[in-house]
DNA sequence: TATGAATGAGCATTCATTCAT
DNA sequence: TATGAATGAATGCTCATTCAT
């Protein structure tokens, strides 16, 4: 237990609030201004401390950036964990609602991270894009895997093209949590929401599983 | 006669190419490096212009890449006005599969418009992204009114949701651009890209119009 | 005769119209925004003509300038000529209150190069002030001068210190004028300034010589 | 305790020494240079400082001017509250000789104030020169409120024109200072300018006040 | 650790001037 | 002669980063 304190031995209770404070104001300064616009000063003011603060905790505005896509990654990776052990042996469609609706309540939950992972990751620059690029791998990879698994409980098509399949559950994915929650509009409720991931499911699966599955 | 010159005095053949000129190279750097790491000594160097000379035809670095992004829309309407005479009375799924492969074609042959709209488009500035989001609105009014249309001569579903329809199907198209022709991967070759097409464009019809029509 | 023409040789009538027309418009236009914030192109945007037009006639911007200058000087010397001949053996008070005005009245003529000459002169640039200082030198021999006939004449007193009365006369004088006729307020009826420059004489007069002249 | 620090967070009197060191130094090269040919980087070699460092303390090129001219002002007002107490009730005449004096002493101590003030102030251009005009016009209203002390207590003639005197005044002691003072030739000693302001208040003096009290 | 004054590389932009037509 | 597209030296300003305290 306390598992995430002994990562970093070196850091004082005290000093990785700070650091998680600094990543905490970043987040939502980045999301609302992105990466070029956010200026270390925008931080340093809303947090009330000094210019040179950030700088004893990070490299540079770079590593910033890269540390707080680091930790939404981490926090990805902690609701997944959170969820997996119930997850398993449900019937293929609703396995497919259930996780599609994971993805989606992650995001709403952390609108912020939404907005840095689909709006600004995409073509932000060659040094950090691969960054982004490695969390929507993991994503993606998931979407891989589940299909996989499919395919051997021959609940899907042999012959599909998993790749591509893959992309299409991606794209509509990211579209939906991009139009629905990232953008800079009002927010959906959560009940509207649920009515959405819903339909949305409900479609995706009838491309993704045999018809006796829908 | 000479109708043309007393209209736009500045705009002479020869200057309007320089500007064409300045706009074609701004697009592949635009879309290589992005909007901020792009700088104007970089386009200006490529073209072995003066330092000044971009200043001639754009106010600004922002003017320059709202006017790439116009050009590109330019190119899109022109696009499409030289197709849509064609498409109008086939069955509905083949409607379908010749609008999407248009679109796909239209970024295959221009990538690095692809690349601006698709990549660094979403987030990119507050300024300048309800540019961006003007194109992309062009897009979604064209799939919002392929539906409606589509209810109307009862091919669709009657209570679909359709802005959620919309956001399925536009999402699904741009990830496949995007991964597909957008990336700075390997491109893909047109007799791969269009076997692609139709499969993506056979997953959608599935979702998209009634059973009989698929 | 045609004196003017023959200075210059070369220019054919033509050429020479535009020139002046460059100086006229220079003028105007230095005038009300001074010698940096004046740009080549506001002058030739007035004009109408091409941007290089001006480099036909002129060096460069400082020696359109100087041109200006030096041109203001020629209009001086040749108010200063129509004028002189009659001046001559008035009363000494008279003959001031002549002189004065004379001044005041070229000022009041070309109120764009009591600006130029009042406003802007001074402390230009190190360049250009010596030109701007060498009319200023005119206006002061030539009070110099009428002080040392004065005391010739007996009508001023000996032992008067003639560089600082000469100060005097021009400091007040142009005060007079700059306050009168080159700040950018409302202008002054030609009757009021008559009013004004009677009453500033009376007062120099006063100064200037001994009390039975005044 | 510690009431200073709390008011004005950012101006430690280091950094309150560092913003006066940069106004000093710019108040000699704008002096001797003007507003336009002057550039912070001449400044920042000069201080052997950060080319970055005046805009710590300044949002620009002209506001530095603005501060710069703020601070002469600043000094006048400071030099007159020193000298104000003593000067009360003497004979008209010497009201006015010492008067006069403490202008010229004022700007004899500080010839770069007097530079600024009297050669580049007036028409430096229309975004500087109200500021400049403020100053100007304190001197003015100053010399009026003295004649109309003097109208007031009868030493004054009654149907003097206010206005005019004031501009024979000022002009005449910006033209003395201007060319004893802020020229770039020779300075003047202390001595010798004692002379010339004395001389100076005589000839004043007659103009202004009624012939009983010269 | 925390601070914020100081730094200077880096960039967009300006504008007088040139020169081929 | 007149033009105006092209030029590029020059400059103001920004902002991430450093470092003495």
């Amino acid at each position: 237990m306390n598992l995430q304190k002994s990562i970093n031995k070196t850091k004082t209770p005290k000093s990785r609030d700070r650091k998680n404070q600094i990543l905490e104001c970043a987040k939502v300064i980045f999301a609302r201004k992105g990466f070029y616009e956010t200026q270390i000063i925008d931080i340093v003011n809303e947090l009330n401390i000094g210019k040179g603060t950030p700088y004893q905790y990070f490299e540079n505005k770079e590593e910033l950036f890269l540390s707080l896509i680091e930790s939404i990654y981490q926090s990805w990776r902690d609701f997944r964990r959170n969820r997996s052990s119930a997850a398993a042996l449900a019937a293929p469609a609703d396995y497919f609602r259930r996780e599609f609706s994971g993805i989606m309540h992650f995001f709403h939950n952390d609108p912020d991270s939404a907005k840095i992972l689909l709006r600004m990751g995409p073509g932000i620059n060659r040094s950090i894009e691969p960054f982004v690029s490695r969390i929507e791998q993991h994503f993606i990879d998931e979407i891989k895997s589940g299909i996989k698994k499919g395919i051997e409980f021959d609940v899907i098509e042999k012959d599909c093209n998993i790749e591509l399949l893959t992309n299409v559950i991606f794209g509509t994915a990211t579209r939906i949590a991009y139009y629905y929650i990232a953008r800079n509009n009002e927010t959906v409720t959560k009940r509207k929401l649920d009515g959405i991931i819903g339909e949305t499911a409900e479609m995706l699966i009838k491309i993704i599983y045999k018809k006796e599955y829908w």
